[in-house]
Formats: C-alpha cells, structure tokens, sequence
DNA sequence: GTAGGGTTAG
C-alpha cells in the first residue's frame, strides 16, 4: 500500500494518523487507506511514495500535514527532506527549511539550490549568497539561481558579475539576465545581450517580446519578433509572441497595429504534416485578442465582424464579445448575444448581471441573478455595487444579507460597495460595523481604506476618518487624500481642509478636479476670497486642469458672498461653459444676504428656466420684494406663480406667514 | 508526476 511506516499498527492507534490517513488518502492512488495492518505491513519500503505524498500534500498547501508525516518517517532518503525544505521554501518558512537544512545528515547540490533560492525569494540576498559561495561544488541551476535573484532585486551589477564568470553559461542563464534588463527598464541592454545569445529556447522570443511591451516599446517588440521569429531557433511559439504583441496593441488602443499584424499571420499553415502546435498560424488566442483590441477602441462593429468570422469560438470569445457590449452599454446586443451561448460559464453570467446592474436595470439583473446555476463571490458583489450604484440602498443591504445565508464570504469589492451605502444613507452605525467586518475579514487595500474614510467622512466623524487616513502612513493615492479634503471641507473645517491641501501639494501628489471642488467649498465657506481665487487660478496654470461649471459655482459662490454680486455677474458672463443652477443659486442666496434685488431677479429668472418646476426661486423672489416693500413686483411674482402653475413647498413656509 | 534555475498570448 501507499503509505510504508514501520510500525503501522501502532500509528494507526493514534489519533494523529487517523488524522494523516484521513488527509492523505486523497492523493494516494485515489483509495482509502486500508488499515489492515498485515498488507500494510507487509510492504516494502517505497520512499519514492512517501516523498510523493509529502510533495502532494506541499502542493495542496498542507505544509504543516506534511511535516508531521516527515516526522514519522523512519526512513528519509535527500529527496525526502529537500522536498521538505522545499515545501517551507514555498511558504516563505525560511526559517523553518533552514532548520532541516542544518539537520539533515547528508545534502547535495539540490538541498544547497533549494535553500538558496528560499533565501533569495525571501529578499535575503546576502543570506542566499554566503550559502553559495559555501557550497562545495554548483551546477547550472546554482548560478541561475543565484543570478536571477540579483537581477530580481534590480542588482543587475551583482547578476552580471556572476553572469560573466559563470564558466559555462546555459539559455537560462541568458534569459535570466535579459529579463532582468527587462524588469529593470534597460530595453536597449536587453535586446542586445537578445541578439548575443548563442542559443535561444522558445521561451526566450516570447519573453522579450512581453518584456518590451510592459516597457511601452511596442515598436521595438515588432522589430525583434520579425528579426528573429523567422530564424529556425525559438520558431515553435512563434504565435504565442505574436499574439503577445496583438494583445500589447490591443490594450494601448492601437487595433490599427493590431490588425497589422494578425494580417501578417496566416489563417492556415501550408505546412502539412507538421503538428498543430508548431504551425504558424492563427489560433483562437488570435482572433480573441484581435475582438478584444477592437472593443478596447471602441470599435463594435468590427470586432462583432471578426467574431462572426471566427469558425471556432471558446467561452473566452464568447465571454469577451458580451462584455465587450457590456461596456459599451449596449445590454440589448449583449443579452442577444448571450441567449445564443455553448454552454455561458459563471464569467458569462456576470457580464449580463452586472451589464444591467450598473445600468439601473435591477429587475433585469435580478432576473437573470436568479437564474443562474452557480454564482460566486462577483455574482453577489455585482448584484450589490448595482443596487448601490441605483441608489438601492435597502436592496444592497438585504443582498448582503442573502449573500451571507448562501455562505459567500464578503471580500474587499462586497465591503467596499457596503461602506458606500452607509456613506451615501449617512448610516454610522452600520458603517462602523462594516468597518470591524472589514478588520476581521481582509487586509484594507488603498481603495477599501479610501471607502472607509469616505464613510466616515460622510457620516461626520471626522476624527475617525482621519483616523484611517494617517493610518495609511505612505500608502495614500489621490482619493485618499480627496476623501479627507473633502470630507473637512464638507463639515466646515475650511482650515483643516487647505492644510491638507497644502501638505499634498509639499508632497507632490497632483491634485485632481475633485480636490478643487472642495478646495474652493472650503474656501467659500471660511469668506477667503481672495485665496480662493489664488487657488482657482492655480488649477490651470499649475496643474493643467481646466474649471468645469463645478468650479466656476464655487468661485462664483466665492465672491457674490463676499458681496462682489457685480464680479460674480463678470464671472458668469465670461465662464466658458454654461451657469447651471449651482452657479445661479449662489447668486441668489448672496442676493438675498446682500440684498440686491436687481441681481436677484437676473439670477432667479435663470433658475426658473433651469428648474421650471421649483417654486423655490418665486418665493426667494417673492421675499424679497416683500421685504423692500415692493408689493405690486411681489404680487407679480404670485401671479406668475400661478399663470406657471408653480405650488409653494413645504420648505419655503416661510412665504405662506409673510402673505398672510 | 520525487526535490532545485529562466520564461511566453486572450
């Protein structure tokens, strides 16, 4: 049988190995262990098995499982305990493989790598260095080792020093190096020890050309894959680097280029006689890359073209096109398209659900929700973000709710659209209880953390946001410092708020359109006119952003608070784009504070026509006549109230005990 | 398919 101990009856006694029996069973020629001692017994030793079953379990992640089997062994050969070290090796244990690797009585130039490269893949480098240069004798795979954990560290000097005096370097050698070049920015370096190679495999091609791409050297990468994808070596996966560079194109929006080079590849090789997989022509990778380089252009027609012409298509094809119109919210052609599918996997499924989702169709989504086989976590965390995106707010929540008696476990996506909610219904107590799901359940990412100080924020508690946000220490992007900017300017700490924004401009992080949103709020609250304009006129001149109508409302605010109603009209009249009624309801209120009537009239007769049904503006007006004692303008304006059918509302009472 | 190095497409 499979597992050979000495002493097999009196393990099986113990509760450990029924444990062991238990977990290894799996993996041991898919049978039980039978505990019959006599056959068990019986059998040889087989520690080719048992290391077997030790890596099976490593590979299953049951470390610890397979340590206590170690344990029990009476018989270990080297293999049995590199594999062992090799499994904490894998876990990142070094200092757990770094005691077996003391203790074991004989090692070879396997136990020596093993140890070698746990060390390097821990970052410890120097480490991993002394062992190899204590190592009484090294192979191939000693020096690749050892120089691919330098020009991983980004230590290209050290990786070439060895490089250099290896005595017999091999195409792992050279591709280590030229990735590390790669990995490293040196494009020009790497092309060149490219064309140096005495030998390449058919990898080496390959991962130049994605090297160059993630380099944004697109051109280059072309320039390489016609130079040497014809040459005999490195031929075999000629289609896989070429799909790589289709690919490359595709997602920098260049389908031009793109369709360029799928032209290039022949849709059949003439080539008979040769296998599928060393023929140069399309594959399926092909053409989904071409569909998918037309979608990330924005070009439907032509990628439903290529996917129509495609004689064979797999879920991904599939998969794409209808994401594909997803995103172009084009949720008819979608679900057409998806009523026609092989076999629609999970993936599908999503795609139409959050496609109608985030375009407001809940019952849609819902429908299809309900419908389908499986769902997994993005299932549900679709069906939320849709809900809170809507506004939904009670139907996230209670999904929540479902999701956890289904036994989906939330993850960062599910707990950040839930943060959302409480943000957006000002909800504290449930955003505090989101807050301890959150500590317990994930690692708060920069965008989990952003949500949490935008609940916070919303809800008014400003110190806990803040909280968060210093947390964060350097681990900040642009919305985590938007969130607390805004988040202070919102609450009337105008103070706060600008130095936050000073500090973020010391610290170089670019602000965005949003932060002078509320920039400008916080300085229009706190009177600080002229600040406020210094601010405005910095956001073109130093950062390149141009005001939006958001922008120009607050500057407007800005200075017809200050009773600049004349400047604010100067504003108005010469913004570039159109006062909406953000602009003109700042007017307005300043008018009524200022009490300008004159102005008021221009301002509120631009909010009737925005708002033709807001009877706000008429009673602002209204008051103001009154006040001035302006009784036939006043009346007029209850006439036109009437002629324009517009009914006072509850919030303006206060014109109801003026009339009467 | 018993352990160690580089590396490739949607």
């Amino acid at each position: 049988m499979a597992i050979w101990c000495r002493n097999i009856s009196s393990l099986r006694r113990s509760a450990i190995n029924r444990q062991l029996s238990h977990l290894i069973a799996p993996y041991v020629s898919g049978q039980p262990i039978r505990c019959r001692s006599t056959k068990i017994s019986d059998a040889p030793p087989d520690i080719r098995r048992v290391n077997k079953n030790i890596t099976n379990l490593i590979r299953n992640g049951r470390v610890e499982d397979a340590r206590r089997l170690f344990g029990m062994l009476t018989h270990r050969n080297t293999v049995t305990w590199n594999s062992m070290i090799s499994g904490y090796v894998q876990q990142r244990e070094i200092v757990k493989a770094r005691y077996l690797f003391d203790k074991m009585p004989q090692r070879d130039v396997v136990s020596w790598n093993v140890m070698i490269s746990g060390y390097l893949s821990c970052r410890h480098l120097e480490e991993g260095r002394k062992l190899f240069d204590e190592m009484p004798s090294r192979d191939f795979v000693s020096w690749n080792t050892m120089i691919s954990g330098y020009a991983k560290a980004g230590k290209m000097n050290e990786a070439l020093k060895l490089f250099n005096c290896m005595p017999d370097k091999n195409v792992v050698s050279w591709n280590a190096v030229i990735s590390g070049f790669l990995r490293n920015g040196d494009v020009k370096t790497a092309v060149e020890y490219f064309k140096r190679m005495p030998e390449r495999d058919s990898a080496s091609l390959g991962a130049l050309v994605s090297g160059l791409i993630q380099n944004e050297e697109l051109d280059e990468a072309e320039n390489v894959l016609y130079e040497f994808g014809e040459s005999n070596d490195g031929t075999e996966d000629l289609i896989h680097a070429y799909n790589t560079l289709i690919a490359g194109y595709g997602q920098k929006g260049r389908a031009g280029d793109a369709r360029r080079l799928f032209d290039k590849v022949p849709s059949y090789s003439s080539a008979q006689g040769i296998s599928r997989k060393k023929r140069f022509e399309r594959n399926v990778v092909s053409w989904n890359s071409m569909i998918m380089a037309y979608i990330k252009a924005g070009d439907m027609v032509s990628s439903r073209e290529l996917f129509d012409q495609m004689t064979e298509r797999d879920t991904f094809s599939w998969n794409t096109m209808v994401s594909g119109y997803v995103h172009a919210s084009n949720m008819d052609e979608a679900s057409n398209l998806f009523s026609k599918m092989r076999n629609p996997d999970v993936l599908s499924w999503n795609s139409i659900i959050s496609g109608y989702a985030q375009t407001g169709k809940l019952e849609l989504a819902r429908d299809y929700f309900e419908r389908m086989p499986q769902r997994n976590r993005v299932s549900w965390n679709s069906m939320i973000s849709g809900c809170e995106r809507n506004a939904d707010y009670k139907g996230a929540i209670k999904l929540f709710m479902e999701m956890q008696q289904a036994g989906e476990k939330p993850d960062r996506h599910t707990l950040s659209s839930l943060l959302s909610v409480c943000a957006e219904t000002v909800a504290l107590f449930l955003g505090m209880q989101i807050h301890q799901l959150v500590s317990k359940t994930v690692i708060p990412d920069i965008p989990l953390n952003n949500s949490l100080i935008t609940m916070y924020a919303r809800c008014g508690a400003i110190h806990e946001a803040r909280t968060i946000f210093d947390n964060m220490k350097f681990q900040k992007d642009v919305i985590s410092w938007n969130a607390m900017v805004g988040g202070y300017a919102s609450h009337g700490f105008a103070f706060e708020a600008l130095e936050l924004f000073e500090l973020m401009k010391c610290l170089k992080v670019r602000p965005t359109r949003i932060t002078f949103i509320s920039v400008l709020n916080a300085c229009a609250h706190a009177g600080l006119v002229e600040q406020g304009r210094l601010y405005f006129k910095s956001m073109d001149s130093e950062f390149g952003i141009k005001p939006e109508v958001e922008h120009f409302a607050s500057l407007v605010d800005i200075v017809s608070r200050d009773g600049q109603l004349e400047e604010a009209m100067k504003v108005i009249n010469t913004m570039p784009v159109e006062p909406d009624k953000a602009v003109w309801g700042a007017v307005l209120g300043a008018c009524r504070v200022h009490n300008n009537v004159e102005f008021a009239r221009i301002a509120a007769e631009a909010l009737m026509r925005l708002e033709p049904e807001s009877s706000g503006p008429y009673c602002l007006l209204y008051n103001m006549y009154a006040d001035a004692g302006r009784w036939d303008d006043a009346n007029g304006i209850r006439v036109l109230m009437e002629t324009n059918n517009i009914r006072k509302e509850p919030a303006y009472s206060r014109m109801g005990s003026a009339s009467s």
